[in-house]
DNA sequence: TCCTTATCAGTAACGATTACTATTTGTTTT
DNA sequence: AAAACAAATAGTAATCGTTACTGATAAGGA
């Protein structure tokens, strides 16, 4: 694994936001400091750095990545249904409770569990 | 809203079924009884089941939508990482205490909340 | 400095979904 | 029942986020 400008550059964007960036976003951000920076090469950056738990990959419903610097605490996250940012949440099982004591107008709690079901354990797919 | 085979068909094909259905999953299906049914039209159709709130649309992070029949007890997902298959969750609760008692060997449990930032309740978006 | 090869920029391809358009088919009106 | 109108369709093109490919570049050890 070599050290590159583009890797370098790419994980300072990412720790340095306090934002949950997209890929565009990283790029866009990126172009500044390396102006022919290839979109193919933040997704692969991406892709690595989360990888090697560098950096959080937050994969959502709509279908955009996110991605954040490492964080110690545990949390879960809001996402805007209107603009699409990104939330950190710290007191779920609180707010999970009384939806109404949040900063955000929560509609929704979505809870859902992977891992790898019974079928797949027994290898028969 | 006219009355067409077409949608009659869909409507029954997710009624009838026990899984979690993807959009492929019902046209392969659909096309065993109309042998030139449009792949967009189910995507339509199921789209417009699920706006009417007579069938029900689980979008997940794979990027794949899954549509079911209207259940009345309200549950969570389980979701397999490796066929990517839905399971009903009845006593989300009680995994999240002990993973170790569920059917399913469950690596992750997620919690998102969705609605409104009080960015965007301000209509500063 | 030279060599090896990982990484890159640029571009093409991918997969799920949506949009478009000419044609078909429910439904209403005569 | 035939005509007329518009909603819905089949077929296809386009979209969007992401990944794969390829020839060129550059990191870092010999």
């Amino acid at each position: 694994m070599r050290n590159t400008k583009q890797k370098e550059l790419i994980f300072k964007i990412i720790s340095s936001s306090y934002n949950h960036l997209t890929a565009q976003e990283v790029y866009t951000e990126a172009r500044k400091e390396i102006d022919n920076i290839s979109l193919g090469t933040v997704y692969r950056i991406l892709n690595n750095l989360a990888d090697n738990h560098q950096i959080v990959r937050i994969k959502t419903k709509s279908g955009v990545d996110h991605y954040d610097r490492k964080e110690q605490e545990k949390h879960n996250h809001f996402i805007c249904d209107n603009c699409g940012k990104i939330f950190d949440v710290y007191n779920a099982e609180y707010l999970y409770d009384d939806k109404e004591l949040s900063d955000f107008q929560i509609n929704n709690v979505d809870i859902t569990f992977s891992g790898i079901c019974n079928e797949c354990i027994k290898g028969r797919n």
